[in-house]
DNA sequence: TAGGTGGTTTGACGTACGTCGAAGCGCCGA
DNA sequence: TCGGCGCTTCGACGTACGTCAAACCACCTA
């Protein structure tokens, strides 16, 4: 019932049951909740999609997704940092330049607590 | 770029790739984007669990809703409304009460486009 | 027809969020 | 040492969101 919610590293590995197998208590649906939100704007949907079907090993820097999505990149940077912070994404810098890569077992993680047809 | 999201019907069965093969669109990010936003709060996470996790195939109503998740029931039903338009649950109404159940599939179909494991 | 119970809607309040421009920092090459 | 480029942070603005109380509606029973 806080309308104010407690602001949690989330950064870490997702570790929770699936929805599906009980009821789940409230510290466990932040967590949750928490690394859904990072994910639950369209453009962020679209900048981890980019990382994904990056070819670039490396990565791709903020100067490249930023026309990528039409927006500013301070705005792309803001983004950028709220996946990092849910550990959907990392960034390393490399001289001057910052180069993201999607982390897949994130997402793959938050999929098999969501899935009900996930079975541990 | 419209900061005020466009509201769309996502009630439907969703339809697309994985985020991981190949950039996408802005209208399919969106339609994602609107489902996860659906389920990025703590109370709906537990709410869906709840229905998940119900042994009652009718369902659960709102008045027993509310006590589990430690809200009011206006509050409650207003969560519920945004569960219902993203299609992650159903309502049917049965003399006074309102039994809601979830839609695993719609789960499903949400994770199957996130994982980046999952192959078309 | 009147009353009651379960649900939803409405209005209001405070907070969080996405966006931008501008300022600030890190790192490099003259 | 000085520019300059890439990136982040800061401050501000408008909008969306979660919550509640109160009003309202749907359905049942008497």
């Amino acid at each position: 019932m806080p309308k104010t919610l407690p602001d949690l590293d989330v950064s870490g590995p997702l570790v929770s049951n699936s929805l599906g197998s009980g009821a789940l208590d409230e510290p466990t649906a932040l967590q949750i909740a928490l690394r859904l939100k990072a994910l639950a704007d369209p453009v962020r949907v679209r900048i981890v999609s980019l990382l994904l079907a990056s070819m670039d090993v490396r990565g791709v820097c903020t100067c490249d997704l930023a026309p990528a999505v039409g927006l500013g990149e301070a705005t792309v940077s803001h983004h950028l940092r709220q996946l990092r912070e849910a550990g959907l994404v990392v960034g390393t810098r490399e001289g001057p330049n910052v180069w993201y890569l999607a982390r897949p077992p994130a997402l793959t993680a938050l999929c098999r607590v969501l899935d009900p047809e996930s079975r541990p």
